[in-house]
DNA sequence: AGCTTATTCAAGCATTCACTTGAATGCTAG
DNA sequence: CTAGCATTCAAGTGAATGCTTGAATAAGCT
């Protein structure tokens, strides 16, 4: 091979690897689902991650020297967003990949979940149908702001963090189906936890927002569902 | 976030970074490129790399932790292969995200070919067509054990190292077109680039054999074209 | 202008990584 | 069973990475 061929296959792979290199730390992985949700300001991305803000900002100048995320500045804060729909795909093939070769993988959530007796996850082709019907309340467990950003349809917004007061707005006896931002995240498992400990007869939806609208499966934004709907 | 959550996310996305990593070094993702094109022994793959064995050996170890490879012992010596076909599947997601994020890439290519004059790459689905109608005759330019893992169908082997001793196999006056490993392999560029002088009607084909093969498109092995085909 | 606040930069430290060199392993063939 | 060879392991070195701390920017508000 020439030299000028190898110079050229060096810089080839690596500007390939500089990308796949910014997605490749746990950190820079949990901020870019995260950001999957919709867009944050720093320090709202450094409070969930739990990280310290230098950090955080840090990791957000990796992620967008390799144009995985775009910021905008608003007013005195700086809010990041995802730079388009394929870092999605591209971090959903990944977890796939890892999911497909790490058994371990399977096995640990099988563990936390079974832990909890969570297991049996809502089929995502049924639960169309039954809210439709309107034998279920889907109920979005995520922070209201990403509620609004994007969710599924005819879902209600209850934040983890509002669940406990606003327990007289669920249906005591029929179905409740949870979801939050996919099959890692905690929100959902959380909730129907603490409302089955409660009496109700909850679910979890293991498909968050980005696994939903992967699919090409429709999405609403905005408006707040509030009590009455499917009670 | 509960203590208990915290551990399990971390430990969630240590997972999947892990597969990550194990493509995210230039050295390595051109080693899955190579095994891309067929099993090899690890002093093939030293000596197409350019790196010293050890070097390599320890590279592959770290692909074969992450399960993107397997091995197997063939005598005295060790033959690696991709695990399966997601794997190949995955780096070209990560190569397009690539291609779309960083426009060096693009840019980088492109110098490359100008320089050579060899920018127009010939269209897959054109060339399906031009082939069944014997209209241009398709050389393989790598080496025959990757031509014989699987090629494109009608396509002649013809590896770069053979092509200035048969040069009388190809036609002078109609059309050929030249493909190797993909649009960052060089061999085709280097094919077409001597054809030229010669003064033969060549061109390149961009996709390689996995990106055929990726994209469903039929693949035939074994057998060995010899001369007379479309000439 | 001057002050406040969110974010970024810079320096420093411990850890990890890539590659080299030289020796050890494990297999086959005679 | 032993010689020979492909491959792997082990140790060492220089560079890169992740995280922390403390100071510097830049925009908005008074």
């Amino acid at each position: 091979m020439s030299r000028q061929a190898r110079r050229f296959k060096d810089a080839t792979y690596q500007l390939i690897a500089e990308v796949g290199r910014a997605v490749t730390s746990p950190r820079r992985l949990e901020l870019l689902e995260l950001l999957a949700q919709g867009p944050r300001t720093v320090e709202a991305i450094a409070q969930h991650s739990g990280q310290s803000v230098a950090n955080t900002s840090q990791h957000l100048q990796v992620l967008r020297a390799a144009r995985l995320v775009e910021v905008e500045r608003e007013g005195v804060r700086m809010r990041y967003r995802l730079a388009d729909a394929r870092v999605t795909e591209f971090c959903l093939a990944l977890r796939r990949l890892a999911e497909a070769r790490a058994e371990e993988l399977g096995a640990l959530t099988r563990d936390f979940l079974a832990d909890r007796g969570l297991l049996e996850a809502v089929d995502q082709e049924e639960l169309l149908g039954r809210v439709a019907r309107g034998e279920v309340l889907v109920i979005d467990v995520r922070p209201v702001e990403e509620y609004q950003a994007g969710h599924i349809p005819g879902a209600r917004s209850v934040p983890l963090a509002e669940l406990q007061g606003r327990l007289a707005e669920l249906p005591k006896r029929s179905p409740i189906v949870a979801y939050c931002r996919g099959p890692y995240c905690v929100l959902a498992i959380e909730a129907v936890s603490r409302l089955r400990a409660l009496g109700f007869r909850a679910d979890r939806l293991e498909a968050g927002v980005p696994d939903w609208s992967a699919r090409g499966l429709p999405l609403e934004t905005g408006l707040i569902t509030r009590a009455g709907g499917a009670r």
